[in-house]
DNA sequence: TGTTTATGTAACTGGTTAGTTAATATGGGT
DNA sequence: ACCCATATTAACTAACCAGTTACATAAACA
């Protein structure tokens, strides 16, 4: 016996106002729902794990539509990929770090490399998935690169505003302080469950949490003042 | 039509030598062939990405032998991941730390902490595909729990003994100094491919790796260091 | 030597999965 | 009021894959 055709939601036609309404039809809604389900999806299971029934299912689309609107599971992986990467690094770029002293501006890009993946969880596993592939998804798509590149930039014009100003010590190598504030407190997130396990303690509570806070912004902070 | 039986080595019966020789039956080596297949299978590919397939293919042996060995696909790769795991947490326990001075003892765990992870590629994406999956097979095996606390014990003896012959500042947390000289290394070979991509410069050769560990060391010196 | 047990092979199975097909509904433009 | 590109659906398929079965052969031992 067929099944019977799912209820659907009853179509307003008040279609006057701009703000669309869930209406029986929105392909932007559509596309977007396949593209905040496909985020959890492929952050919790990776891209072989990812099941794209399931993404259709939870974006309350048809499985067609993930191939109508992103071409395979593999295109809608990047689409998932490109969308939270480049979310970061504008969040990353909007920091007013040049209005702040030298040492409060490295130490608020630290506080929000730990701010960021606690608030953006998805961040995190989809990164892993990344990296286990060999970075080949990201590589292939970018537009990326100038902004990251900016970054350390202008990180180094803070430290050369520190070395000069005297509250910094002179001739630290900007792309490795972004990758140890990065590491810090990446690895806190990423590797919370084994280390937990290892340790037998639970660091992934709120308490936990705030004292790997201090701990980042301390060993930064220790790192870059002068003495 | 049926394939020719696959040429087999011929048998040595010379059996009262004890190493044995790759004869035509060998139950441990067939065991330790799978086990060191499915390494890297795993490591390339991840518990869901891994195909059985191709571990029992790597290996030279049947894919009937997985599961005469091993039960499961799943309990294969918990062997790999114990092994793997275990080897690590031993030859960290066999550092002589106690032996050093309370600062080279601390940078020399900072520089095992960098070079295992280099010398034993599979461990870190075999690391990062456990904490994808949300750590529960290494929760699941358990006995390592001793091993990683006792290192933490050990730390903390030594931070003391630095703390008493005033090379060392007081008052610092062994764990989370544990964590940081764990994440400074971690991240720069688990990121290396998005982070080579982000910057737009090679991050995995020779020289970038050098630079890397002495940029290493030299972040966990100042954080320790009494100044 | 003959029986048992450990080790190995090939072919199969049942369920799952990414991707496709073909038919259909919707609504804006005219 | 109707047309047609856009959007959507249910059902299908071909491949794949973890795990199994039935059978074969080598060593262990009586």
């Amino acid at each position: 016996m067929p099944a019977s055709p799912p209820a659907r939601k009853a179509a307003r036609s008040t279609t006057a106002a701009p703000q669309r309404e869930a209406a029986t039809r929105d392909a932007d809604k559509t596309r977007l729902n396949i593209l905040e389900a496909a985020e959890a999806e492929f952050a919790a299971k990776g891209l072989a794990g990812a099941r794209v029934d399931v993404v259709a299912e939870e974006a309350g689309a048809n499985k067609r539509m993930i191939y109508y609107y992103f071409g395979s599971k593999e295109d809608l992986y990047l689409a998932v990929l490109e969308r939270v990467y480049t979310d970061m690094r504008v969040a990353e770029a909007e920091l007013a770090l040049e209005a702040m002293a030298p040492l409060a501006a490295i130490t608020c890009l630290a506080e929000f490399k730990f701010d960021y993946p606690a608030q953006h969880p998805h961040l995190i596993p989809l990164l892993n998935s990344e990296n286990l592939l060999g970075g080949e998804y990201l590589r292939r798509s970018l537009r990326l690169r100038e902004m990251q590149i900016s970054l350390i930039a202008r990180l180094e014009a803070i430290l050369a505003r520190g070395a000069a100003d005297g509250t910094l010590r002179a001739g630290i190598d900007p792309l490795h302080l972004y990758l140890t504030i990065s590491a810090v407190s990446y690895f806190y997130f990423s590797n919370n469950p084994t280390l937990s396990t290892a340790f037998g303690r639970d660091l992934a509570t709120p308490d936990e949490r705030a004292a790997r806070r201090r701990h980042v912004v301390d060993v930064v902070t220790r790192y870059i003042e002068r003495v």
